[in-house]
DNA sequence: GTATTGATATGACATTTGTCATATTGTTAA
DNA sequence: TTAACAATATGACAAATGTCATATCAATAC
């Protein structure tokens, strides 16, 4: 019988999955959570051999559980399961060295599958994911032009941006300039929406 | 038996909920699909006697299957099961008569739970989502100022939103000064946030 | 039947935003 | 070891943004 721990922040999916999972006849569904704080002291206790988590949940994202289980080193392995094809997320996944990184655009199948084949000691990537990261446009913004395009989102202005910065309002000026002028935007709120679109923030 | 037709744009959902569902000894999946347009066309032909759709999908969005459905009156009771608590969503569906409204925040005990009210001809709206329609910002924007807001989201600037909406370049930035006194914002992005936070756009 | 509000407009003004030229320093790839 | 690039800065300028006073007209609420 294989242990199962699940963090899914939505109730819908996290009951129907634990409940499909369960009548697996090789799967045992030993607990699940809906935040990720919650899930991560769980996990350490209860050590399931499979950890399948969210990434966008309270408190903790499952990324950061994730990192967490690798560092304390338990016996458990973890799968991915998210929305997202975002290539930050993938990026950070890989470095945590994570056992599998499924999308919810995934039938239930695909999931016992993937459990099924990391048990096996493989490490599964979702292949659309692969290729949305692929053909996703590269970023070609710098670390501090990307810090300046998050103060953006808030809504700060560019004294405002410098102060959170620590860099003069001007030098922010010229960032934002050229975050324009790589992206072809043509205000801040263009940007956002290009930087969005391409999932670099 | 009851017949039942599921459309939910996510895989893992669909698929899971509607293995789920099939197991429950009276009811019975008689179709799904991940595309408003699919699931018209299918729930016309089908006639199940209970639709659950999903809003945000491609083609058309879950709102507007209900109130086709609804206008060509086939018997089919629709169930919408959404994420979202947005104020307009809500209306909508109330005013299209759907027959439940249940948010993707419940444990799937509560759509079954839900299914077999509807079925005995209540109409059921999730508490929570009462809760959070009546706690939310009452917005304090117009139409024209809304249309406006739209626009800016677009990342469009003054002139253009001028063009957009058949307004003169002066009156857009008298609404959008409005717009800001109104909800306190002091730039068009902080705005945005917040109309989005309250779900007014 | 008057007061309020929404939709629309203008002009004037201060502030913010975005552009450009130019400069220094440190790191890195060829 | 030089060229390119990232990070940082300044000053000057044009354009966009936001504010305010003021005005008209229609609809609506009291």
């Amino acid at each position: 019988m294989t242990t199962i721990y699940l963090a899914e922040d939505q109730e819908m999916l996290n009951t129907a999955l634990a409940t499909l999972l369960g009548l697996e006849d090789d799967l045992e569904v030993i607990g699940t959570a809906t935040d990720g704080q919650t899930a991560l002291s769980e996990i350490i206790s209860k050590k399931p051999e499979i950890a399948i988590l969210d990434i966008e949940m309270p408190k903790l994202s499952g990324l950061d559980v994730a990192e967490q289980i690798k560092l304390l080193d338990p016996p458990t392995k973890v799968i991915i399961l998210t929305t997202f094809a975002r290539a930050t997320y993938f990026e950070q996944a890989v470095k945590t060295n994570v056992n599998g990184y499924l999308l919810k655009d995934n039938p239930t199948d695909q999931l016992v599958k993937t459990i099924h084949e990391v048990l096996d000691g493989q490490t599964i990537f979702s292949p659309e994911l692969v290729t949305t990261i692929l053909s996703a446009e590269k970023n070609p913004l710098t670390k501090r032009e990307l810090d300046v395009l998050k103060e953006i989102k808030l809504g700060k202005n560019s004294k405002e941006i410098a102060k959170s910065v620590f860099l003069s309002d001007g030098t922010v000026r010229n960032y934002i300039s050229s975050i324009l002028s790589k992206t072809g935007a043509s205000s801040r709120i263009e940007a956002l929406n290009i930087a969005e679109k391409n999932k670099w923030i």
